[in-house]
DNA sequence: GGCAAAAGTTACCGCGCGTAAAATTTCTTT
DNA sequence: AAAGAAATTTTACGCGCGGTAACTTTTGCC
C-alpha cells in the first residue's frame, strides 16, 4: 500500500507477475480466478499502490457495479436511516451506491432519473415521491433500468416492490386503542404525499367497523412535506374547534403526531394514559424521534431491516440474472406501547 | 430531444455539422463557443437525443465536475438540511455532486475518502467527524484534493474552514438566560464527538465568569452519535440525583436538549418560562426538531444558509483556479426564544 | 501417468472522448 | 477593403480498460 504508484493495469501486471486480462477477472470478481492466483494479486496489492481507474471500468464494461438509491425526503431520519442501512448492504455486496434524494420536488425527482441514467447503474433501489411524482418518468425509467420500489407504492412498476402492510399497522393500533381506551379517531392529511396513507384510511375504516365502531376521518389542510407544521397548525386548529369527538387520537404517521403532540402542549391538553391526562396520541412509523417526544410517542414499528434486507436481495438476484414475475412483498409492522396512548 | 438516439460525439458531430474538438469544448463550457456555433449546437440537441458518455469524459480530463459532499451523521436531520442546501449549490453552478455520510464511524470516513479519490472530483465539501476522524486521514485528502472544511474544525486543514461562532453563541444565550432568571449550568458530553463542543464550554466559563457567576458544568458519560439517548439516560440521572444547582440547564446542542426534556418529562419536571415552571431547558443549533419539542425549544440558530453559500464559493473560486491563504470563516448564531427558556 | 477440464496467456481491437498542433475560416478593427 | 485576431476545423494521438479468440499451461481425477 505504500509502495510504488502505478498508472496501469498493465504497469501492475508487469510487477506482479499477472496476465492483464486475468488480473480484470480478478477485479471484477476475485472469487472468479484460482485461489493462488488471488493470493499472488493480493500480494501485489500489498506492495504496490493501484486501483483501476473507474472510469474506464464503467465506460467498457457492459454493466457497471453502480446502484442508485433514491429517496423522497432525506431530511425526514426515517429515510436517512433506511438509506444508511441499504447503502451498507449494497458496499457489502461490493457494489457503489450513490445516494440521492428527491427532496418532495417532482422535478428533482425526473433529474435524478437522468443523472442515474448517465451512470447507467447495475440496478436502482428507489422510493418514489408518490402521489407527486411524475408516474410516466417513474414507468420509462423502471423499464430501461432494473429497479425496485420501496416505500412508496406504484402499482406494477419495476422489478418489485418492498415495503410495510399498512392495513395491519392500522388493525394493530385501532385494535389496542380501542381495547385500552375509547375508539380512536383519524388524523391526517387532505392530500397526503404518500399512497400508503390512503391505505391507512381505508383500513382504520374497515378496522373500526370490523369492532362496531363508527370512523372519525379528521383531514389536515396542507401541501408538501413539513408534515409537522402541519399536524401542528391544523391539528390545533382541530383541537380549538372541538372536532374530535373522542379523546384518542391516531394520526396517520408519526411526524404528523409530533406535530399535533406540539399542538395539544400549546393549548395545555395533557397527552398520554394517566389518570391527569385528557387525550391519546399515537402514531405509525416509529420515527427515530418517537421515543424522545414528551410522552413518548405509542406507535407502530417499520420493520426497515426486513425492507432493506428483502429489497437490495431482490435486486442483486435481479441483476445477476434471475427472472421473477413482479412480487409485491408488504412486511409487518410491531406495536410499541409508549405514554403517549 | 424525442429524435434519432446518437451514440457517439462524432455522430452528433456529423448531423449537427459541427466539428468534435468543437463539440467538446461546448459540452465543457458552453461559454466558450461563438454564440452562433452554441445555437447550432443547442439546435441540432433538440432534434437529437445526444448526451456525452459521462465515463468518457472523466477519464481524459483533467478535472472533472464531481464533487464530494461528505456529512459525519446524516440521520441528524441538521447534515441532511445542509447537504441539501450544498447540493442544490453545486448543481446550479453546473457540477456533479455526491453525498456521503461517515455515520459516526471513523473507518466509514475513509473508506469515503478512498471512494472520493477514485471519481477524481474538483473539489470537496467536508464535515469531518470530528475528535473521531482519523487526522492524518483527512490532512493526507486535504493535500491531494482541494477541500473546503465546514460545521466541524481541525486546525488548518483544507482550503478553509466554515462554520459557527460557537463563542458567540454561548455569550448569546449565557447572556440570555442570565437576564431572565438564573444563571445555567452547562449540560454537555463528556467525550463530545464535536470539537465545536469544546469551543462551547470554554465559551461558557469565560461567559458566567464576566458577568460575574460561577460556571457549572455536568458531563454526561456515553460514546456516539445518540445523542439524544445520552441527554435522556444522564440527563435523567443527574435530575434524579440533584446534580443541577440551578433551574436552568443549558444543553451543549439541541439534540441532547431534546433528550434532556424527555428526562424531564419522564420525571414529572415541568420545563418553560411560566409560573409553574420547575426548571428552564435551552439549546444550540436549531435542529429542525426544536420547534415542535414540548416546550418548543429556546436555542440558537446556526446560520446554515450562509455557511453552505460561504462553503462553495470558497471551494469554487479556488477550483476555477484563485489562489488564497487558508481562511476561517465563523457564522453568528441568532437566539431563537420559545418556551422552554 | 495420462487425460479432460479449468485457468491463464498472448494478441488484437474497440469504447467515447480529451487534447495538441497545424490549417483554415470567420469576425473585428481601422 | 485589407490586416490582424479569434474561433473553428482537420488531423492525429492518447487515455485505461473490456472483450474475444486461439493457444498454452496448470489442475484435478481415475
Amino acid at each position: 500500500m505504500t509502495g510504488k504508484k502505478i498508472r496501469n493495469m498493465d504497469e501492475f501486471a508487469s510487477v506482479s507477475g499477472i496476465s492483464r486480462p486475468t488480473l480484470s477477472k480478478y477485479f471484477h470478481d476475485p472469487a472468479s480466478v484460482r485461489a493462488s492466483t488471488r493470493a499472488k494479486v493480493e500480494k501485489a496489492l500489498e506492495t504496490y499502490d493501484y486501483t483501476p481507474n473507474i472510469f474506464a471500468m464503467n465506460q467498457n464494461r457492459k454493466l457497471t457495479k453502480n446502484v442508485g438509491i433514491v429517496v423522497p425526503y432525506l431530511a425526514d431520519p426515517f429515510f436517512a436511516e433506511i438509506a444508511r442501512n441499504l447503502e451498507q448492504r449494497c458496499i457489502a455486496a461490493g457494489y457503489r451506491p450513490s445516494l440521492h434524494s428527491s427532496h418532495g420536488q417532482p422535478a428533482l425527482e425526473s433529474d435524478i432519473f437522468d443523472s442515474l441514467r448517465s451512470i447507467k447503474p447495475a440496478g436502482v433501489l428507489l422510493a418514489p415521491l408518490g402521489r407527486a411524482s411524475d408516474r410516466r418518468a417513474v414507468e420509462k425509467f423502471c423499464e430501461q433500468i432494473p429497479t425496485v420500489l420501496f416505500d412508496s407504492h406504484l402499482q406494477g412498476m419495476g422489478l418489485a416492490f418492498v415495503g410495510s402492510d399498512n392495513p395491519q399497522f392500522v388493525r394493530l393500533m385501532v385494535d389496542y386503542l380501542c381495547r385500552t381506551g375509547e375508539p380512536p379517531c383519524f388524523f391526517e392529511m387532505k392530500h397526503p404525499s404518500n399512497p400508503n396513507a390512503n391505505k391507512r384510511r381505508q383500513s382504520y375504516i374497515q378496522s373500526m367497523e370490523e369492532l362496531g365502531h363508527t370512523p372519525h376521518i379528521f383531514q389536515a389542510e396542507g401541501d408538501g412535506w413539513d408534515f409537522e407544521e402541519i399536524g401542528r397548525r391544523e391539528g390545533g386548529r382541530a383541537l380549538a374547534s372541538g372536532a374530535f369527538s373522542t379523546n384518542t387520537i391516531l394520526c396517520s404517521n408519526d411526524r404528523l403526531a409530533i406535530g399535533f403532540l406540539t399542538a395539544c402542549y400549546e393549548q395545555n391538553i395533557r397527552v398520554g394514559i394517566g389518570e391527569d391526562c385528557q387525550i391519546r396520541v399515537a402514531g405509525q412509523d416509529d420515527h427515530p424521534f418517537s421515543r424522545f417526544t414528551c410522552p413518548p410517542l405509542t406507535t407502530v414499528a417499520q420493520d426497515y431491516e426486513s425492507i432493506s434486507r428483502r429489497s437490495v436481495e431482490i435486486l442483486f438476484r435481479a441483476i445477476e440474472g434471475e427472472v421473477h414475475a413482479h412480487e409485491d412483498t408488504f412486511f409487518e409492522g410491531r406495536l410499541v406501547m409508549r405514554s403517549s396512548a
